[in-house]
DNA sequence: CTGAAAGCGCTTACAG
DNA sequence: CTGAAAGCGCTTACAG
């Protein structure tokens, strides 16, 4: 507020404009302005302060055309933001930023996927990045199309592409590790709630249930059960509910439960105490993702935390690395280990259940 | 994947090395890409062929230099994700995107926030919405910024800034509306959680209970009672835990609380519940934003909505408004009516409660 | 240390 | 209907 009057009426729109201003070249204000060695300290000092006083920015289209990367990193996200999807957005943004790149983040309209990769492209981005569901044969097609365009990449969380630039969550070790947690308790007869879907991460969680099952030498198809197929999926926490009361009186009811998210248990868990069973007496019951609202029940959730700062920060470390140096970038899947949060809702299985 | 190989291998990285692929003059392939009348069939066809084969796309930097706008609007976010701030931002980025418009979402590292309106500007960005809290100097001299540049903005629930576009919720009146329910159900002594601080959103609504107070003729300082000094906050949950720990006990306990957020709400009532209070027999409660978690509890909880569709719509509508006829945009603050929405929690004060 | 000139990839009058 | 030419706002050799 402390500039001339004249200068804040005038709006500067170019180099040229504003060097005629400040009595220099164009080439002088432009190699303050990328830094250039070779300047007198008078010049560089006059430069900024005229722009700190007349909020002149350069063009940055026009720099990016004579050479410039764009340092922008446009960032795919699927159609609807689930929280964990936001809470992936909001780090990225920040530990982008902090490696000096801007965020683009876009949503793919359903059926539109092309439409953002082809806008990414055209603004010339330094790497995109995609996080969320998407139908793999079209991702493994944009991938092509970015890889040919020479534009770095990292899938996040979606596993089972081959060969690609990915980090994902190790969703397999994950659930082996749940599902060992629930058959050293005691459970043989396990529900799954929500656990279905033409998702990869949930394929994923699936085989790691039927690895731990197996390490058991007991048979998944014995001892899973879903209800997922009967109704039809639409808020996690109703979805919970529903399930819940289609399993809550059942001679042969599952001992435990795996749900596909936390809002999804908590609302499975709030339908069974509505009923009442007991948890963990009379059942057990597992979130996934480690949400503030595991901790709002009573008991609190066990879950399944995805760890997401560490995720982020190696999607982060390999695109910055691709960018950098583009030769030594093979494609490489990253896998982050998730930590398994015990509280209250899991417990040994009950005595009365019934056994196989 | 029906392409021919060979076209495979090129990336095409201008209209010139286009063209010439396809025979035609940049200026030609210029009219098409712009959709301008007085071509003929056949070669829109054959560009649009050689389009999809190549995957050419022309480079927005360089468009834009020449006088296109960009149709970026960019948005700059608080600091850090609140759950409705990304809902706003989601409905946001649909709708502009419907729009026409692409959308440029970055977060305001704390103290950084000049950056990104410079960033933006630099990106010569057709409009700029601003999402969240932020300090009320630095914004209207972000906002005075834009202005001079010509570029179009709109401050979203953020008021009292004056003669600003801006688009804003009624708060004063929905706490107005709160406050009358609760006085009809006979309290007349309430509990503030969490309503405290420096935002204006947060001024904004108890200004709206101490309008309602005095229309009943009751004095605000008698009838609110607030222990948000005594505590630092941290997580929203479980700060509502906390003050309805300091509030369960108290002889005067006030019958009836007013949270500053659904999380807070959710924390104070499972807190009062684990205390052996009952909800709503001894006392009322009422979150705000209308989440998911609302449905969660045991009663469910009253709260109010944020209507953000509704937000985004008129926000969209103006910032659209003053990009497309930049004289008629006198800065404007549009009012979104909150809705409440009465559940469970809310009920008839307490026979034995206090009365002054 | 600084300036004049070429060129990045487009669009748009202006001729044909 | 189509092409040659100018110019958008920068950066970067190249001279001075």
């Amino acid at each position: 507020m402390s500039q001339p009057a004249a200068s804040r009426q005038l709006i500067i729109r170019s180099t040229a404009q504003f060097a005629r201003l400040v009595g220099l070249s164009r080439s002088a204000v432009s190699r303050v302005l990328n830094e250039q060695p070779g300047l007198r300290a008078s010049t560089i000092e006059r430069v900024h302060r005229a722009m700190a006083e007349t909020g002149f920015t350069p063009n940055a289209h026009a720099r990016h055309l004579r050479g410039k990367p764009t340092a922008v990193i446009g960032v795919c996200m699927e159609n609807f933001f689930t929280p964990t999807a936001v809470a992936k957005l909001s780090v990225l943004q920040r530990q982008l930023t902090e490696a000096g790149y801007t965020t683009l983040a876009e949503m793919s309209q359903p059926g539109a996927f092309d439409n953002v990769v082809r806008h990414f492209l055209s603004l010339r981005v330094d790497g995109v990045i995609f996080i969320g569901h998407f139908e793999q044969v079209e991702l493994a097609q944009r991938i092509a199309q970015l890889a040919r365009h020479g534009t770095a990449y990292v899938v996040v969380d979606n596993s089972g592409l081959g060969r690609v630039q990915a980090v994902t969550l190790n969703r397999i070790a994950a659930m082996r590790e749940v599902t060992a947690h629930l058959l050293k308790l005691g459970h043989r007869r396990i529900g799954l709630l929500g656990l279905s879907g033409p998702f990869q991460t949930v394929v994923d969680r699936l085989h790691g249930v039927n690895e731990a099952l197996a390490a058991h030498g007991l048979d998944p198809s014995r001892c899973l059960v879903s209800h997922d197929a009967r109704f039809e999926r639409t808020d996690h926490f109703e979805y919970g509910r529903t399930l819940a009361h289609s399993f809550a009186h059942l001679r042969d009811r599952p001992t435990a439960f795996l749900a596909v998210n936390d809002d999804t248990a908590v609302g499975a868990l709030l339908e069974f105490q509505a009923r009442g069973l007991r948890v963990p007496e009379d059942l057990s019951l597992v979130g996934f993702n480690n949400q503030n609202i595991c901790l709002m029940t009573r008991p609190k959730l066990t879950s399944v935390d995805q760890q997401i700062d560490k995720t982020i920060a190696a999607t982060v470390r390999s695109i910055v690395r691709q960018i950098e140096q583009r030769e030594n970038s093979r494609p490489q899947v990253r896998l982050i280990p998730a930590q398994l949060v015990l509280r209250g809702s899991t417990g040994p299985a009950s005595r009365h259940a019934r056994k196989r």
